[in-house]
DNA sequence: GTTGACACCCTAACACCGTTAGGTAAAACT
DNA sequence: AGTTTTACCTAACGGTGTTAGGGTGTCAAC
């Protein structure tokens, strides 16, 4: 065995950070293993496949250590968390994770430790179970467009003071609500904000527990 | 004129219906318009454009006639609801609304009609801003994954009872709480689903005004 | 010690992709 | 009538995922 799976899907991961998503060509991969771009076909029957290998390697890390002695919520909040930072940990990340829909033991394992959080916490199968989901969207709906905001994985990046100029082209009249709560729109502590949404999240699932 | 950006873009969305969104490629499109691919380069400086194009016209008919007299959890709900409905008229829809970033007027109308409901709901500056990004956040993400799932974007339509053997490949016993909701986790009822989480982070909202 | 199987890689090529350069006919404006 | 603008054209470039079919080294079995 002179490359295995494992090397491809790492050297892949590498690539996605120096190129980007659209980047992540098979010759460009084959050229970083110093191999010819159909020899990949040995080791993967599509790209896609491969694309489903760098997104289960991307979550390979969360909830891997999850201590379910801690109160509920802090479990949640924490593979919550984790799963965020596993996203953002390569460049279009959470791109590559919510294009593909794969069923592993890794997206089980979070599955399980977040599921397990819920049902310690009384909730009903249901609750369990939806509540679980509502979370996971959640977090790779605000993933997604945090790192579509994210200078790394924008050629130019956007800066601040060109997007709010650009919010002037429209009309303050015909958007009030919006341009009153204009600095917040643009408040740049992403943490805070992904734990805003992810607590009222989970206060209201407490509520109807 | 002969032929008008919007005629491009309706013609692009018909496109998309019939060929999902990998299948929607300049030459196909100007077959579609009975011109010749590099023509569309008259229109749009590039596919990229025609993306952001199409993504807006999805969300043209959300929040058009949004009725402001109502309870604000029935408004946000309807804007919610509205946009998944959107999201959902074509094939991919969620993924290609997901793919771009734009900032038009449609979008300030849906931002603009929530953060009011938000805000006649006693919501700070912040809660406004924050709480509405988090429901579009939980919105995009619910509905790209509902999408990835329906059989219509599918080629060959994952069935229930495929997923659920493929479910049976892991021990039970490592997933011990997976298995005990599995009949909820395979709920088709989708917009019972939707409004599951989107209740929740209401609730969750409700409780920090 | 030869044979065969298998793992891993190769070259060549196909059909398709987004995009650019440069030209052309018709319509619109002055 | 002359000029500009609009809306299309052909030809072509460099790139993409993928397939077909062939090679070469390793390693076990006879």
């Amino acid at each position: 065995m002179r490359i295995q799976k494992d090397q491809v899907v790492q050297a892949a991961l590498s690539l996605l950070d120096e190129a980007g998503i659209e980047g992540v060509t098979m010759r460009k991969l084959a050229q970083k293993l110093n191999i010819q771009a159909p020899s990949l076909y040995w080791h993967f029957a599509s790209k896609t496949a491969l694309l489903d290998g760098m997104a289960d390697a991307l979550i390979t890390p969360v909830a891997r250590a999850v201590k379910s002695r801690a109160r509920w919520e802090n479990v949640v909040t924490a593979v919550a968390s984790e799963l965020r930072g596993a996203l953002l940990s390569r460049r279009d990340g959470a791109r590559v994770f919510a294009g593909t829909y794969i069923v592993t033991e890794n997206v089980l394992r979070v599955s399980e430790a977040m599921m397990g959080a819920l049902r310690k916490a009384g909730a009903g199968e249901r609750t369990a179970a939806w509540g679980c989901f509502s979370i996971l969207h959640y977090v790779i709906g605000f993933t997604m467009e945090e790192q579509a905001l994210d200078p790394r994985s924008n050629p130019e990046p956007v800066d601040l003071s060109k997007r709010r100029a650009h919010f002037s082209t429209f009309s303050p009249a015909a958007y009030p609500n919006v341009y009153a709560v204009l600095d917040d729109i643009f408040e740049e502590d992403l943490d805070a904000r992904f734990l805003f949404g992810l607590n009222a999240l989970l206060a209201g699932l407490k509520a109807s527990l």
